[in-house]
DNA sequence: CTGTTAGCGCTTTCAA
DNA sequence: TTGAAAGCGCTAACAG
């Protein structure tokens, strides 16, 4: 026997003693009244407010069928403003759904995210909204596995999985970004991005090629860095670009993270008084007081929220019947902002 | 009737049934083990791996005094990068301690928060962790409506409720920051920040005001400004400030919002080539690239995240058993870097 | 070491 | 319009 803290939370029977009524009159009552008298309900309100009285939702939902009212979502990297913005649109379509969401970050650990479903299915989420880490199989993601769970994609796909799928047109964005770095000139154009097993750093290397080689400019190795996942290592590869002999003229940034390494070290060169080439840069990702940056900076920009609410508008169509439907893939627009 | 989709969740009888045990054998096997033969174990864990049963967690905090292994947390705005820090502080050490959080955004709406803590209680949360909203009582906070819930606040206090808190050192953080000014010499010193009703506003401009006080300089209400919540109002409210017959030398921003705004606001001025002074800022608050603004950026550091973390931890020591203490304040500290 | 019984809080089903 | 019975998935308590 456990110390009690304080008075248990009352029960739907005490509400009844209280009310002198049985324990389905209150139910009833709770769920909207229905084939209750009016003054009755008014007697079990009453005993409701009195007790201070909440509905235990684990037991409602303990009979099978019945939704538990939670999604679980698990994103990569809750710092991460841009997946802040996008919990929060998942946050606001469930809650106008009347659902709540449990939140894991996995920090890009398979292990984690592995953890983090299961744990989620044991609490009987409704739905899950997944960030894939880039890594590790997907074993535990399988349908099979998942049993009647539905699952919605965001961000990333994982290869060999077809489900619904929501995405960023990353390809077409990096097309145009290079394609206006391009448009002004250049053709000696740095690429800063994550590693390939990255979905989107895939993704948006693959626009930026095909608008280099559809424009005739040569893709140099020596000023292409694919490896960067933080500002740190932006910095540090955006010094050794452009300390090169022959340094790029413009950069590409595929995100946020490498957008604000970029600018640290040409701001840097810039107050330094180094010489060089002051770069124009494109990034994919919009950052704060991006106008006011020594160099030209164009921006892709796209909407996280947005992301998260379709993601969870996917998921609640499912929910709501379209079971058999096949597997869906959404892809957000962006635009680009000149400077 | 509803339409089963696909295979529903196994149960703890049906692992059991395939085994060739009985359901508390799984059980045992499950909690770890004690008292079940290994090889019988082996073929529970093998029975568990051929039907991927999970075990139903909702089911199993059923019995009072079971704790949900859920913590309820509400913020104000997950947009806010500050926020989704403290969310994830708030994530690792739920994590650590075997919990999961349910998140609510209340985007400073009393009747949203009020809603999300009804539901939180409702799903049986061990715990609550609130940033909360300003407006309106605390009647649903007040310990008789918590029951045995215990709750702690962040960043903000609410009036009359002794609870837990874990806060920023608001006030020191403001002095420092505003002397620092000082002590460069300006004594034209504008304020920019939250209004008076938001609990960080008000400490933030308490330390400011001491800082002017103690030193002799004057407060010119015409350059105080204290009704920003968002960058737009903020670059207002600086617009308005500068285009004065005698702006300020320098600005106080307390939060990031606002200062974002005054970069915004002094940045076009300056490329707009507008005559008058080239304001020092001080920022309550971190903001990226602030080492590229086009005047001197003092920074009032602190981790959100951190912050997080601490309130997690405060919780948890309360449902380790330290009950019946009285309410503890954590108050952080925070870090002034100079450009 | 293993199984049976009972009951957590709630709601579906059936009866009054 | 109301109530009694039964059972959701699981585990504490008590046999064996």
């Amino acid at each position: 026997m456990s110390i009690s803290r304080g008075a248990r939370q009352p029960t739907i029977k005490e509400v009844a003693t209280r009310a002198g009524v049985s324990p389905m009159t209150v139910s009833r009552t709770l769920a909207g009244g229905r084939n209750v008298r009016p003054d009755v309900q008014e007697r079990v309100m009453a005993a409701v407010r009195e007790l201070g009285y909440y509905r235990n939702e684990n037991a409602r939902s303990l009979r099978p069928g019945q939704p538990s009212g939670l999604i679980g979502v698990a994103i990569t990297n809750l710092a991460n403003p841009y997946y802040g913005n996008f919990a929060l649109g998942v946050e606001e379509v469930a809650a106008e759904h009347g659902r709540r969401i449990i939140l894991g970050n996995t920090g890009e650990d398979d292990a984690r995210e592995r953890q983090l479903v299961s744990d989620f299915i044991g609490r009987q989420v409704d739905g899950l909204i997944l960030v894939p880490t880039s890594g590790g199989d997907a074993e535990h993601l399988r349908p099979e596995r998942l049993g009647e769970v539905p699952l919605v994609l965001a961000s990333r796909r994982v290869p060999g999985l077809e489900v619904d799928t929501v995405l960023l047109d990353d390809v077409g964005g990096a097309y145009r970004g290079t394609v206006a770095l391009l448009d002004a000139g250049h053709t000696r154009i740095g690429f800063l991005g994550n590693r390939s097993s990255v979905f989107t750093g895939e993704r948006r290397y693959r626009g930026y090629e095909r608008a280099m080689l559809e424009h005739g400019a040569p893709i140099d190795p020596a000023i292409v860095a694919r490896d960067q996942q933080d500002v740190t290592a932006a910095t540090r590869a955006a010094r050794a670009m452009l300390d090169l002999a022959e340094p790029p003229t413009a950069i590409f940034s595929a995100n946020n993270r490498n957008s604000i390494g970029a600018m640290r070290e040409i701001g840097r060169r810039m107050r330094d008084g180094l010489p060089g080439p002051r770069p124009a840069v494109v990034s994919f990702d919009d950052f704060e007081l991006s106008e006011l940056m020594p160099v030209p900076v164009t921006v892709i920009d796209h909407d996280a929220r947005l992301l998260g609410r379709e993601a969870a508008t996917l998921l609640f169509s499912r929910l709501d019947g379209e079971t058999a439907e096949a597997a869906r893939t959404v892809e957000l627009p962006v635009t680009i902002e000149y400077p």
